[in-house]
DNA sequence: CTGAAAGCGCTAACAA
DNA sequence: TTGTTAGCGCTTTCAG
């Protein structure tokens, strides 16, 4: 490029990194020169001596909707950058998940965001010393990283709250099973279904509490509702863990013959675009993904800039009420 | 890592890729350095010799389950290689989908896959001259990338012949908007529209032929079913071009007051997981996404190793009938 | 079979 | 303000 265009190749890096040290008349000259030969800078040969402007984004997977908002924020949050977002996919073990994310670091990222990751802390500490980490849905305090969350606590309270002052008391939960090495208390399925039982306990419902130990998808909510109406006496409401469950509960609630909300009343979590349909009307806790997306893109960048102190940014959820919650049958 | 291990690096790079003439003595003595070392090569220093063993996937967005299934399939094909997906988000536009591929080009992906783009036949040779390209559900013929693609037109008729056979006669189509530069005839959702035109006049329906403009996702759907219902007489089935519509069209005919399938049926494509639960029993469009997500990965690593002639795979669709189709009321 | 050396396209010192 | 130069960590000749 530069010998084509009679400059250097230094007053062309310059040019392009916005750097210190070249006159308005050299700028001109080398805008024009990349400008006529459709210049574009390798990213890895930039790479090999400082950044690759790269984002590295872990997703377990790209089946929740939630996730979108999370890249959506993320995305908008880097426009006028010249990172990118790259997306890989972690899986379902945490096996798969290291090297997803063992790619990642191969590839000379500049920072990673992992999204509800199943390694131990121990770990996500370990890729934090190699690359500026963000990570995202998880609880734990690090000191290497900084952590985006919903405050899971106070959402699954809000929707147990009010399942409770709309009368319920046989309210049962579909919690989701993982092969992760986290604390318990760190991973929000987790946290969802400890809160679910505390404020159970609070209000003398401890011997009501019932969980079913599914996955947050479809089936997997469709099977924990299946095992939760078969028990007598059947629960009269039940907060599925995420909305994709709950969809499967709605799904299972139908075929039992019973009507939702009159027989039993079924809440979800995440507020996904689905659930506001009119057909489906269902309660569920907005957590607003992409704030949590641009939040984390914000702390990455800082991060990459230096700040090396670590920052944890929680967003307050909110219950939206919709038609698939009502008092019980009395 | 060489000096540390008393070896080459010449050695080392051999060892990593299993290169021609290296002594089972070196081979194991610089293995056990790896091992002991936890050395991993940089894929950026790698990019700069040659490869970077990195397959840039663009997909259009996130929110389509059918895109995981995709990403499923490519991800299998691609277990046991060196190459890891990254995915990239293309966005609603043209131009931002170009950014989102340049920035795949600039990162020396090895090789481009591009799910349902946007961009121009012109574009797409441009890309794919630069790198080795596999255009995943577009259906032009070119000699510079190879297609990987639904024949969507078999899977629009397969419905449109269904709803026929159970009686109906005023059957409506819900398409999608793009803003696209691509020849109509080339993307997915206008193939799927043109053949539902086709096929109703091949029957004698040509006066009967009513399509809502709208979009791929929920609320469009529901906001095409909506217009459509709005019509007198009103359709006795809608055949979305997607699930995701189907979903919002299902909202808007219950919100109608209008029963399914007793008064309206409701066909849409791509058969998702939620397509299948027994509240919604949508009858959809069986695609195999994993099947084209591995024939693209396949193809793109054949392309990396030297094949330059085009190749075209298509996957032939099959109906899947569930409970939202039934004969019309008489 | 082995390793020294050149060079991929950049950035960062440094000299001019 | 400019351009020359030395690497970054690999792969790839090419001598030994």
């Amino acid at each position: 490029m530069a010998s084509h265009a009679q400059v250097s190749v230094t007053a062309v890096s310059k040019v392009i990194r916005n750097a210190y040290g070249v006159s308005p008349a050299m700028r001109d000259r080398v805008k024009t020169a990349i400008e006529e030969l459709g210049y574009r800078p390798q990213a890895v040969a930039r790479g090999m001596r400082g950044r690759t402007f790269t984002i590295g984004l872990m997703l377990p997977h790209i089946r929740n909707p939630f996730f979108a908002d999370i890249l959506d924020g993320l995305t908008e949050q880097l426009a006028g950058t010249d990172y990118r977002a790259f997306m890989i996919q972690g899986g379902a073990t945490r096996k798969v998940e290291r090297l997803a994310v063992d790619a990642l670091i191969d590839r000379q990222v500049d920072g990673i965001i992992m999204v509800a990751p199943l390694a131990s802390k121990a770990r996500l500490e370990e890729v934090a010393q190699e690359k500026p980490t963000v990570v995202l849905a998880r609880h734990e305090r690090s000191s290497f990283y900084d952590s985006v969350y919903d405050d899971d606590e106070a959402g699954a309270e809000l929707v147990v709250k009010h399942l409770i002052e709309l009368g319920h008391r046989r309210i049962a939960h579909i919690t989701h099973q993982d092969d992760s090495q986290a604390q318990p208390a760190d991973l929000l399925h987790n946290i969802r279904a400890a809160t679910y039982e505390r404020v159970m306990r609070e209000h003398g419902l401890a011997d009501e509490i019932a969980v079913a130990t599914s996955f947050y998808h479809e089936k997997g909510g469709y099977e924990g509702a299946r095992e939760l109406l078969d028990r007598d006496p059947r629960p009269t409401a039940i907060f599925a863990g995420a909305d994709q469950a709950a969809f499967g509960a709605l799904a299972a609630v139908y075929e039992a013959g019973l009507r939702v909300p009159a027989d039993v009343s079924v809440a979800g979590y995440d507020n996904t675009h689905l659930a506001a349909l009119p057909n489906i009307t269902l309660t569920s806790v907005d957590q607003e993904g992409s704030v949590m997306g641009g939040a984390a893109g914000k702390l990455l960048l800082e991060r990459i800039e230096g700040r090396t102190s670590a920052v944890r940014f929680s967003v307050t959820p909110s219950l939206v009420v919709r038609g698939s919650t009502a008092p019980p049958a009395s």
